[in-house]
DNA sequence: CGGGCCTCATTTTTT
DNA sequence: ATGAGGCCCG
């Protein structure tokens, strides 16, 4: 029987055996970090397939990366013994980009349409802005995107945008419902579409082409979608049209890490599902194969904070483990330095372990350099995740625009980046000129600059420029039909002497040139997805290695495989795991964000976030925070993050030696590296403020003035409301706010500044 | 038309 | 502190 074969092949529990076994109908799988739940979902694919007969192509599985995709691809392959063609198995946008590209008319696109990235739409919406009268410096575009990106992933058409704030009182909402509707339009006019289209407009697609819908719900009989926590409703609704049909979508997710609310993911998808999709079957995978006990347990401590959640509790049936470790350093240097030491030095103890088990994350990229710099300096060889992203150099987006172009002529944002270079005359006027000849002819930018000498006021040297652009990009449009994508651009940029040109460029010539190597030898490699086939005919390579290059995320690039340690920022860990994970820079106002503070609901996502960073470890974690950073230029004193003061009573703390030592520790300069001090540090802090001194007393937490001396769960008296509770903390230094549960009083929000509150020592 | 200088914002996370 | 974008001058 195949389905032995499998499932002998597949140690389950009864929890993943029961949603692996699963078949008809809703379900919902609310699936614990680390319980194995990518495990659950293959397995139940392949079941599909192997003992129900299910063909392939009827089978959607969504991923949140393009590398689970292909993670789960491999492992499926592995388990059937045969790659399962025809299975619909991507990210939302890549699903969503496919089902476009086929339907491309429908939605006034051809098939070759262009995906633009966060910056090149950008550009769009202030060239929007612009044209809708909409003065770009009085209002960032950026902000007018934000609400025309969050608009899209609530289906939010610019027409309905506009009615319903086009006569708004927030007047950034008035100004976006002026640009979108101009944005959306020179989208169209580009052939063009940004990220949020790849769902917004599927879903256009299939509730206004009843034909087509029926088609698709018969095709998928079943669907499966993995991190269903993050999201949006367009992602919602186009799962239920899709699954409108036969039913049978099973969702996998953890509400505890639900970590893109920013982005519109809507946590609420995954706490209604049921409401949503009556009759789902419900299974909770709460057994930890990952973690030691240690870390599940401050796992446990912290997102037990969190109110919003539906109640569940990890367990493990692994013993022991070493003792989470919370250190402090002096400044974000000296915490960079630290780290690759300790590495090494668990490298030493333990013989077994590689640079690759080791994670450091953090909050935010900017933590990024100084820590890079401590593992350059140690000589740890190490990889960076995310950051300047690779395909946004400057230098790959140059090449990149010129396949755009030679794939998709109408490509305006891909001719105004590389009309000019390598520099051919052509300034600022001349392109004025030029379009102004493109509108009146009503011609494309690049069929008015193979006319350009008849243009009017465009000077001599420019337009042969111009005509000498338009040959060259016409001349590699005709041989994208007949050339493998790697060939073309290799022959593209030895005609541009592209390479010499960038070496010539200065000291980062050189990095410059070798990224357009590798962008170079990473479509020699590119063999154009086989799920393509199908519909192969209509596309040439490039098209498809455009739409493909366009959809790649920063984690997608990481290396499992490499012998180096890894970095990245806590939101590109989900997902992964290592045997020993470092989070930086537990400060707070760092992490969490001071901006968090002004609503639960963000201090709640913060706090996920640390529970998604926690879990990644398997055998030790370490939390360090620096008393001293630089940010933003100037210097910022953050005190203990409140997520790790909630635990210190369960950590193993240490110190670097560049931090002066506490008074009444053991020792001031001792060889030794690290002291022993714990507990009951903070025995000694005041109620009602801070006492600021600075220097020497530095061990005091007291040293920053910004440390709120309160913390949640401490009882308290105010002279009036007698005693009560600290439930929630909010703001910071002068304008610290508490939300203080008073036995008598009731619940009531205080300055504390003002309030006049008394530490309950009683308590 | 291009280069260089100055100003400004930017630092939350990303498909 | 750093980068991007705008402005001015050669």
């Amino acid at each position: 029987m195949p389905t032995d074969r499998i499932d002998a092949r597949v140690a389950l529990n009864p929890e993943q055996r029961e949603a692996v076994e699963h078949f008809e109908g809703p379900a919902l799988v609310l699936a614990g970090a680390g319980s194995g739940k990518t495990r659950v979902l293959t397995t139940r694919v392949c079941r599909l397939l192997d003992e129900h007969g299910v063909s392939p192509h009827r089978i959607m599985a969504v991923t949140f990366t393009n590398k689970a995709a292909g993670e789960m691809r491999e492992r499926v392959a592995g388990l059937l013994g045969s790659d399962p063609r025809g299975i619909w198995l991507g990210t939302f946008h890549a699903l969503g980009a496919r089902m476009l590209r086929r339907h491309a008319p429908l939605a006034g696109r051809t098939r070759a349409f262009s995906i633009l990235d966060a910056e090149q739409s950008l550009r769009q919406v202030k060239r929007a802005a612009i044209d809708a009268g909409v003065n770009p410096k009085r209002w960032s575009p950026k902000a007018l995107r934000t609400h025309i990106s969050d608009a899209k992933n609530q289906l939010i058409g610019s027409a309905a945008f506009e009615s319903d704030h086009g006569f708004s009182a927030d007047l950034v909402q008035r100004n976006a419902s002026r640009v979108y509707p101009v944005y959306q339009e020179s989208l169209r006019d580009q052939n063009a579409t940004d990220f949020d289209d790849l769902l917004m407009l599927p879903v256009r697609l299939l509730e206004n082409n009843a034909d087509l819908l029926a088609r698709y719900q018969e095709q998928f009989a079943f669907l499966l979608v993995d991190e269903y926590q993050d999201t949006n409703h367009a992602q919602f609704r186009l799962l239920e049209l899709l699954a409108g049909k036969h039913g049978n979508l099973m969702v996998v997710g953890d509400d505890d890490q639900s970590i893109y609310g920013w982005r519109g993911a809507d946590i609420r998808n995954i706490l209604d599902f049921e409401k949503s999709f009556p009759g789902a079957h419900v299974v909770r995978l709460e057994q930890n194969y990952r973690s030691t006990p240690v870390i599940l347990s401050v796992a446990n401590a912290v997102i037990r904070q969190n109110r919003d959640r539906k109640p569940k509790k990890l367990r493990t049936d692994r013993l022991g483990g070493p003792p989470v470790t919370c250190l402090e350093a002096a400044d974000e240097v000296d915490e960079a330095a630290w780290i690759p030491v300790e590495i090494e030095r668990r490298m030493l103890d333990d013989p077994q372990l590689n640079y690759r088990d080791f994670a450091v994350l953090y909050r935010t990229n900017a933590q990024a350099r100084a820590m890079e710099d401590g593992f350059r300096r140690r000589g740890v060889p190490y990889q960076i995740v995310g950051g300047v992203r690779f395909y946004e150099r400057r230098e790959v987006q140059d090449v990149l625009a010129y396949l755009r172009l030679i794939s998709n002529p109408r490509d305006r944002d891909a001719f105004d980046r590389v009309v000019n270079y390598p520099s051919r005359g052509v300034g600022r006027v001349t392109l004025q000129r030029l379009s102004d000849f493109a509108a009146t002819s009503s011609a494309t930018l690049l069929e008015a600059a193979a006319e350009a000498e008849r243009a009017p006021g465009i000077p001599p040297a420019g337009a042969r420029g111009l005509v000498a652009f338009s040959d060259l990009i016409r001349k590699y449009s005709a041989n994208a039909a007949h050339t493998p994508v790697g060939q073309l651009l290799a022959e593209l940029v030895e005609e541009l002497d592209l390479l010499i040109v960038l070496r010539g460029e200065g000291p980062e010539g050189e990095d410059r040139a070798e990224n357009v190597r590798e962008l170079i030898a990473g479509a020699a490699e590119f063999v154009a997805d086989i799920e393509e086939l199908e519909d192969r005919d209509a596309f040439t390579d490039l098209d498809i290695f455009l739409q493909q290059v366009a959809l790649v995320a920063d984690v997608d690039r990481h290396d499992a495989d490499a012998d180096a340690a890894t970095l990245m920022t806590l939101h590109s860990a989900k997902g992964l795991e290592f045997p020993v994970v470092f989070i930086s820079g537990m400060e707070e106002g760092l992490f969490p964000l001071a901006r968090s503070y002004d609503e639960a609901r963000l201090l709640e996502e913060e706090r996920r976030l640390f529970y998604v960073g926690v879990t990644r470890a398997q055998e030790k974690l370490y939390l360090t925070h620096a008393r001293r950073r630089r940010r933003a230029g100037d210097v910022s004193f953050g005190p203990l993050s409140s997520f790790v003061e909630i635990l210190m009573d369960d950590l193993e703390t240490k110190t670097t030696r560049q931090v002066p030592r506490r008074r009444g520790a053991v020792r001031w300069r001792g060889r030794e590296d690290e002291s022993q001090s714990s507990r009951s540090r903070r025995a000694g802090s005041r109620p009602g403020g801070w006492d600021g001194r600075q220097g020497d007393a530095g061990g005091d937490d007291s040293f920053n003035q910004d440390r709120p001396s309160y913390r949640k769960g401490e009882g308290v008296v105010h002279e009036r409301f007698g005693s009560g509770t600290i439930v929630e903390l909010a703001g910071f230094g002068s304008d610290l706010k508490v939300v203080v549960d008073f036995q008598r009083a009731g619940r009531k929000k205080l300055l504390v500044r003002y309030a006049g509150l008394q530490r309950d020592y009683s308590f």
